[in-house]
RNA sequence: GGACCCGGAGUCGGUUGGUAAGAUGCUUCCUUUACACGGAAGAGACACGGAGUUCGAUUCUCCGCGGGUCCACCA
């Protein structure tokens, strides 16, 4: 069956049924082949395959589909981080307020739904994944595996838990975390307030509510206005407490009266600083948003008791003035009622004190691009406090500990028990040393404790663990998570199992909109892959991740770039036709070759290199640039022209040349372009050539002097074109005379290539001349 | 506010210490047996501003301006 026209539908699902069927990827660790592991992104079901992933995605494919080429057995395994915040909204969204049980279980059935929705956009891209490597972080032995990694953890003292402040909604009543906050801006009055019993020291605040809590004052080290209050103490107004004056370098000189009240909550500067200078903690109000600790004013809302405190501070002369101030509050993105930091009971990993250990694994592993490696080291040498890794939530992997509800001792779960509920299950042992009662932990862990693992969880640890999985060879993800993932991953891998989890970090950028923006729906910038799909083949969509910039910048999205890429799918399927034609009856043998085809042999050469190179070096850019390029400009726009008149005609050996020439090159092409454009690549090349693309093309010799002598000829053709179009003429017109001026050097071994000047210029006769400059000039009659 | 990335033809953009690929758009020509979703030819930028290093900078350093990403966010 002969190509035919170009049908990218057909081409597609007839080569993803292929694979599937033949198990193309599936990854065999018996095949004796040096093996490339890949650690690929779970993603969050969100049902939608956005064009992030499609890049990310893509990434991973041109270098996993390089390395099978490259004789390496690769294992692209695919997970699936299900456990989240949004889809506990999805559920209740649909079904309301539910027992946790069967809360849990919709759950777990809409991340199934919304698995299989993806699933196949995935195949459809034709991500070249191991199905049968697939994992869930909602499956038991995931459960499983995450647990014993937190007891292996707990063991090790590294987690334990504290007291401490975390983000808290008082209408929903419950932590949450940041990423579940939005921001909204909003005029606020900025109040001005006499502290001291004498109105010795004016403090601006928006919080005057706050003042029962209030454990200190800050002013800036360097701020002569204040140099000599710096240690003393101050009265607190309508309270009769005092507190020191104390001095911090993040205290902003220039704004309200440059001293500040610090209240420990309030916000997360104020908890910063109680922290860094160890000051006393009191809990301002509690889960219902309601004043604790603050006599008169206790059990009033937050917004009732700023009303009554302003008032109140009038009346004692103690406020001199309110101005009005734009401000930006976190709020709860599902209630959007204003959060509050509140002190509670949670979980922790320590993280603090392992900073240089971690920087050093981190600098062990090859970051492309490199400056990513200094986002990652900013994250880590800034870190100010352990990791929270609780949650109070439902839809999670349940945290395995007890602990004693009289004297707080923690007890883990038995290895032998997990995965466990601790909400639900018994405790390992019936009591508490201190004969107090266990109380089971009802919290869930962050989701970065179950997506931390997962280099560990790919290598079947902890019960089939092949350390011949680990470390694996290659990280991919975006840039927005190398301060969570990365780092946590690197991090638990390294407590864990004693060895930086990967060799090498490949990070790309955020994809953005056509108007430079980060895609997004609210920017109404967004394009999803199914849009594209819509318009043109998968394997410019995928050529469009190489294409859209250099690895690890942000990615504009652009249809012109897609366009482009789908023109080459077609330059290349129509090409391929021709050589089909021209090739038609060739038998290897008795090949006349000619220096056009040593030139072209040399130029594919030259490409073969570049090209390898450039994808060793993760430079997906100048890999597909370099091969379009080739591919483009010297083998369609000149070789065929060049070669044209020996298939259609000429002697059999000389045409065999060229038939063996034209193979060739298509063939090396193919093979370059196939991790980018799988679907044509492959389709081509069995209608050509039989069998399936398995290697990558090896270069060799370089021919300088056919480099040198293709060069002037197409210079001469270029002329004669440029020529024949001023006289309105044809391309094929037929010439009397092309007359042809070269350097001294190239005249005697012009003789080479003129008869292929002659022929596609269509010439009655050449005649060269020496000339005096470098360049080639041309006349025609 | 901090860190990082970026700032070049109308638009987008790779590389490079020695005066700048390519794509797209634009102009003109060509139905030539792979391709008119094509082919050929052509016009178009002296590289954000300033200072410095250098024989020489678009490329290196610093400052400023502008854009992006991540983080922080003002009591």
């Amino acid at each position: 069956m002969p190509l035919g026209k170009l049908d990218s539908k057909s081409v597609e699902e007839k080569w993803a049924k292929v694979w599937r069927e033949e198990g193309a990827h599936a990854f065999d660790a018996g095949s004796g082949k040096l093996f490339y592991v890949i650690d690929t992104p779970p993603p969050f079901p969100t049902g939608e395959f956005h064009m992030g992933g499609v890049l990310n995605w893509c990434y991973i494919d041109f270098v996993a589909r390089y390395k099978r080429l490259r004789g390496f057995e690769v294992l692209f395994p695919q997970g699936w981080d299900c456990h989240g915040f949004p889809t506990e909204v999805k559920v209740e969204e649909k079904y309301g307020r539910l027992p946790r049980n069967e809360f849990v279980e919709k759950c777990v059935e809409w991340t199934r739904d919304v698995i299989s929705t993806m699933r196949p956009q995935m195949n459809q891209m034709g991500f070249s994944i191991d199905w049968a490597r697939e994992y869930y972080t909602i499956a038991p032995e995931y459960h499983e595996a995450v647990q014993y990694s937190l007891l292996k953890m707990f063991d090790e003292g590294l987690v334990y838990r504290g007291n401490h402040v975390v983000l808290w909604c008082p209408k929903c009543e419950s932590a949450i975390a940041k990423a579940e906050t939005d921001e909204f801006h909003r005029e606020t009055v900025l109040n001005y307030v006499w502290f001291g019993k004498d109105k010795e020291l004016l403090v601006a605040t928006t919080r005057p509510e706050m003042l029962h809590a209030c454990v200190g004052v800050f002013v800036h080290p360097s701020d002569e206005r204040f140099k000599d209050f710096i240690g003393k103490e101050v009265e607190v107004p309508l309270l009769k407490k005092k507190v020191r004056i104390m001095s911090d370098a993040a205290v902003d000189k220039e704004f309200g009266t440059g001293a500040v009240m610090v209240c420990t909550f309030g916000d997360s500067q104020d908890v910063l600083w109680a922290h860094r200078h160890s000051l006393p903690v009191i809990d301002a109000f509690n889960e219902r948003g309601e004043l604790i600790n603050a006599g008169n004013y206790s059990g009033l809302s937050v917004k009732e008791a700023r009303e009554k405190i302003v008032v109140d501070l009038k009346a004692d002369g103690r406020l001199e003035k309110r101005e009005s101030l734009q401000q930006m509050v976190k709020v709860h993105d599902r209630c959007k009622s204003p959060v509050e930091l509140m002190r509670s009971s949670q979980w922790f990993v320590k993280t603090k004190e392992f900073k240089q250990e971690i920087l050093e694994a981190a600098a062990s592993i090859k970051w492309t691009p490199e400056h990513m490696f200094q986002k990652f080291r900013d994250w880590t040498e800034n870190l100010e406090w352990d990791w929270c890794i609780s949650r109070q939530r439902m839809f999670g992997i349940p945290l395995p500990f007890w602990y004693c509800g009289e004297c707080g001792k923690v007890y883990a779960a038995r290895e032998k028990d997990l995965p466990v509920n601790p909400a639900i299950d018994e405790p390992p042992v019936k009591e508490c040393a201190c004969g107090g009662k266990l109380v089971g932990e009802t919290s869930i862990c962050d989701g970065w404790i179950d997506s931390s693992i997962t280099p560990l969880i790919v290598a079947g640890w902890p019960h089939d663990f092949d350390e011949r999985l680990y470390p694996g060879a290659l990280r991919s993800q975006g840039t927005d998570i190398i301060r969570t993932w990365a780092f946590y991953t690197i991090f638990r891998c390294m407590k864990l199992a004693g060895e930086v989890p990967f060799k090498e970090v490949l990070v790309n950028g955020m994809v953005c909109g056509e108007d430079g923006k980060k895609m997004s729906k609210s920017l109404n910038n967004y394009v999803e892959a199914k849009d594209v799909l819509e318009k043109v083949g998968v394997d410019a969509l995928r050529q469009w991740a190489a294409l859209a910039g250099s690895t690890g910048k942000d990615n504009q999205f652009r249809w012109k770039d897609v366009n482009y890429a789908q023109s080459f799918i077609r330059k290349l399927w129509n090409a391929s036709r021709f050589v089909e034609k021209a090739s038609e009856g060739y038998s290897p043998g008795d090949e006349e070759y000619r220096v056009v085809d040593r030139w072209l042999e040399s130029r594919l050469n030259q490409t073969i290199e570049r090209v390898s190179k450039a994808m060793e070096s993760n430079d997906f850019y100048a890999a597909l640039t370099e091969l379009h390029s080739f591919f483009w400009h010297d083998y369609c726009d000149n070789y065929l022209e060049d070669v044209k008149y020996r298939v259609y005609g000429g002697d059999a050996q000389d045409r065999k040349g060229a038939q063996a020439t034209l193979v060739k090159a298509l063939k090396a092409v193919l093979e370059m372009v196939s991790p980018f454009a799988p679907f044509t690549a492959s389709e081509v090349y069995s209608k050509l050539f039989g069998g399936r693309i398995m290697e990558w093309p090896e270069n060799g010799f370089v021919d300088d002097k056919a480099l040198l002598l293709g060069k002037a000829l197409h210079d001469a053709l270029s002329l004669v074109r440029q020529q024949k179009a001023d006289k309105n003429l044809a391309l094929n017109a037929p010439l009397d005379e092309v007359s042809v001026e070269l350097p001294m050097d190239l005249v005697d071994e012009f003789a080479d290539v003129s008869d292929d000047l002659k022929a596609v210029s269509k010439a009655e006769t050449i005649t060269v001349n020496a000339g005096q400059s470098a360049e080639v000039k041309v006349i025609i009659r």
